[in-house]
DNA sequence: ATAGGGTTAG
């Protein structure tokens, strides 16, 4: 990474360095949603020092296909003769014998035809119903529109009209003035496709009181009523309300069918009654209903809700031994959860599969993949993926150039992410919002580029965001690793001015800030620390002090502090603290820091002992937290050999393979010097990426003779 | 497109 790091003092040996899953990062606004792992592989500079650490079929079996002329008013008004559709008859001769043509329905004349007289009696029906959406919700307003339909009203012109609607003040006037003037076989159908216009309006309470409506006219509801009074239910967030309206089904005399089922398991399933929704699918499965691929997609989506995503594969599998075919919304739904799942090679054979059975992918599809592989941390797939939907014109909305941008910032495609928020830019629909400038403003902080995360900055404020949290946390990072205290004590005073308060992370990321500044400047950063968190500022400032204070004291505060900060940020503190301890060359302080962190488990298992190997892991740690563990684990070492143990024939050092986008050297290589530095006989394993492993022999031999050195220095 | 089920998330 090319930060800048703190200043080569020459009492401070700098390294670069960045820690893993332990590190306080910047933080992206992605990690408040409870599918986010709390800790993100980050990067971090410690400066240490380092020598100490279906079209339904035709109804037209009719073989009449005499229709009337389109119905638009101005078709109305215009003189048949001149009707450009003058092969047809018109409505006038429509009374008289000659105006019926009766054709072969299996003819392809007849497809035809019926194709052309639907298209356009339908599309003029359509038009109709757009009218009635724009205009005023009186009766002299509807009967103005509706006069255009003549007076051959069919029942099913009414279904299309009212289907077609989306005003629930004007959609109940419609239905009454059908209601006056026809003579209706199948009223409930009038009402289905008004309740309908509620549904489409999110409007429960009107397809409610509708509902009572046509019972007290003695009106039947049926299956329909009820899936779409349910269906509404669901669109409203009401699943609750949606399972009464399934339980009333049988004071009705319904009886649920297929339909009715798929809709209730996935109303059950928002409800967050799993129990309830499988039981309705084992159910369905008893009694043999044909279950269809969407009712599966809906089980796998309530798996995977629930967090069950073996759950998920189970049902796919199980749908295809019942022989349903998978279809394009499974695929797409099976990808989404994989990814929610935090399974990405998963969603990759998922998504080979659906390729080899001939499926294209679709918008919903690549979203999913999209997703799965972000959030996976998957760089070059979801780039990919993001490159494939930009050759097909396929534009990504806010959320998602969010997510990959998000991805960016974790894997520290810096250039990427610059060139992917042009490109966002550049759409007519996708302006960025202050996740996308919180996400870009990280990554040029992360990469150390302060004149772009100031200039994203004025961008940012010019499109009118005020600066969150998120993006202090990272600008304060970022002139941390500039070393430009000042503007960190700056960008910590704007917070305090814009009321924010300062939170666990954001305390964190200023404590690693201390760990990469030198000594002189550090007064100006304990200061912010005092303000921002008091117990951290008390822990700082005894550790500043150095010796001048009771023992335990400090352990005590510390381990206070702990317990006052959340879980995701224990070990990152601990990390930061032990570095500060080192560069303050307080290697005691470290030690018991240390301790105090193996005591409250925030670093488990550094030590290992197996009878052919003993091992010590450092891959979790900060530098300065590894190299004190190093020390505590020789005086181990020394301690067991003066005690005549027995030692395997393997010792090894696990490092991780340290490599970060952010970060030109990684732990291992700095942990590799300081082994040479120290003579110790450790070398790295050529077959095991980030292991220094050494033999009993090498290793007795070393201690003995640092021993030695000990004595002679002493 | 022709009365009922899902699709968009951080």
């Amino acid at each position: 990474m090319a930060h800048h790091l703190c200043s080569s003092t020459s009492s401070v040996s700098l390294h670069d360095h960045h820690c893993f899953s332990n590190s306080l990062s910047p933080p992206r606004m992605l990690q408040l949603t409870p599918f986010q792992p709390m800790l993100k592989p980050r990067n971090f500079n410690y400066s240490v020092k380092l020598n100490s650490l279906s079209l339904s079929k035709p109804s037209l079996q009719v073989t009449k296909v005499s229709l009337q002329e389109p119905l638009s008013a101005e078709t109305q008004n215009s003189n048949p003769s001149k009707s450009p559709n003058s092969q047809f008859p018109d409505k006038k001769s429509s009374s008289s014998s000659k105006s019926y043509i009766w054709v072969n329905p299996r003819s392809p004349r007849a497809s035809q035809l019926r194709r052309q007289s639907y298209d356009s009696r339908y599309s003029s029906l359509v038009k109709i119903a757009e009218s009635l959406d724009s205009c005023n919700p009186t009766v002299e307003d509807v009967s103005n529109v509706l006069v255009s339909l003549g007076d051959n009203i069919i029942e099913q012109d009414a279904v299309v009209v009212l289907n077609h609607m989306s005003n629930p003040e004007t959609a109940p006037i419609v239905l009454k003035h059908f209601q006056q003037r026809l003579k209706l076989t199948k009223e409930v159908i009038l009402y289905n496709v008004t309740l309908k216009v509620f549904r489409k309006c999110g409007d429960l309470e009107r397809a409610e009181k509708m509902f009572d409506e046509m019972v007290e006219r003695g009106v039947k509801p049926d299956n329909v009523t009820f899936s779409t009074i349910i269906s509404c239910a669901r669109l409203c967030s009401l699943p609750k309300r949606a399972v009464d309206w399934f339980e009333k089904m049988p004071e009705f005399g319904c009886e649920p069918d297929n339909v009715n089922y798929s809709v209730m398991i996935d109303a059950y399933g928002r409800a967050g009654n799993v129990d309830m929704a499988l039981s309705l699918y084992d159910r369905a499965r008893t009694e043999k209903w044909r279950i269809d691929a969407l009712t599966f997609s809906t089980l796998i989506k309530i798996y995977g809700m629930s967090g069950n995503f073996d759950g998920c594969l189970n049902v796919y599998e199980e749908m295809k031994v019942l022989g349903v075919k998978p279809n394009l919304v499974i695929y797409n739904t099976l990808l989404d959860t994989m990814g929610r799942a935090k399974r990405p090679w998963q969603a990759k054979s998922i998504y080979k599969e659906m390729m080899n059975n001939g499926f294209l992918p679709n918008w919903g599809t690549y979203a999913s993949l999209l997703r799965a592989y972000a959030r996976a941390r998957y760089g070059e797939d979801a780039l990919n993926v993001y490159k494939e939907m930009k050759e097909k014109g396929l534009e990504l909305n806010v959320i998602l150039f969010n997510t990959i941008l998000a991805m960016c910032a974790d894997v520290g495609y810096t250039d990427e992410a610059t060139e992917i928020f042009e490109d966002m830019k550049s759409t007519e629909t996708c302006k960025p919002d202050s996740w996308t400038f919180s996400s870009l403003i990280t990554i040029y902080s992360c990469s150390g580029k302060v004149s772009e995360a100031e200039a994203t900055l004025n961008e940012m404020l010019e499109a009118g965001f005020e600066p969150n949290i998120f993006v202090l946390t990272s600008l304060i990072q970022c002139y941390g690793k500039a070393n430009l205290t000042d503007d960190v004590v700056r960008t910590f005073n704007r917070l305090l001015e814009l009321g924010i308060t300062p939170d666990d992370r954001f305390c964190g990321c200023l404590l690693n800030v201390m760990t990469q500044t030198p000594k002189e400047e550090l007064g100006k950063l304990t200061n912010c620390i005092e303000k921002a968190n008091s117990k951290l500022g008390y822990v700082v400032k005894l550790l500043k002090e150095g010796e001048n204070f009771e023992g335990g004291i400090f352990k005590r505060e510390a381990a206070e502090l702990f317990d006052s900060i959340g879980a995701d940020v224990r070990k990152a503190y601990c990390n930061c603290l032990i570095d500060l301890c080192v560069n303050l060359n307080l290697l005691e302080r470290a030690c018991e820091l240390l301790d105090l962190g193996l005591t409250l488990e925030i670093y488990t298992g550094i030590q290992s002992k197996t009878p052919t190997q003993w091992s010590l892991h450092v891959k979790s740690l900060s530098l300065g937290a590894a190299l004190t563990a190093l020390h505590v684990w020789m005086n181990d070492l020394s301690r067991a050999l003066e005690n005549g143990e027995e030692f395997p024939s393997l010792l090894g050092i696990n490092t991780g393979h340290g490599k970060h986008k952010y970060s030109d050297k990684g732990l291992a290589g700095v942990f590799e010097s300081h082994l040479k530095e120290i003579n110790a006989p450790f070398h790295e394993a050529p077959e095991k990426v980030g292991w220094f492993l050494t033999t009993k022999v090498a290793a007795k031999s070393w201690l003995e003779s640092r021993r030695s050195q000990e004595l002679v220095v002493a």
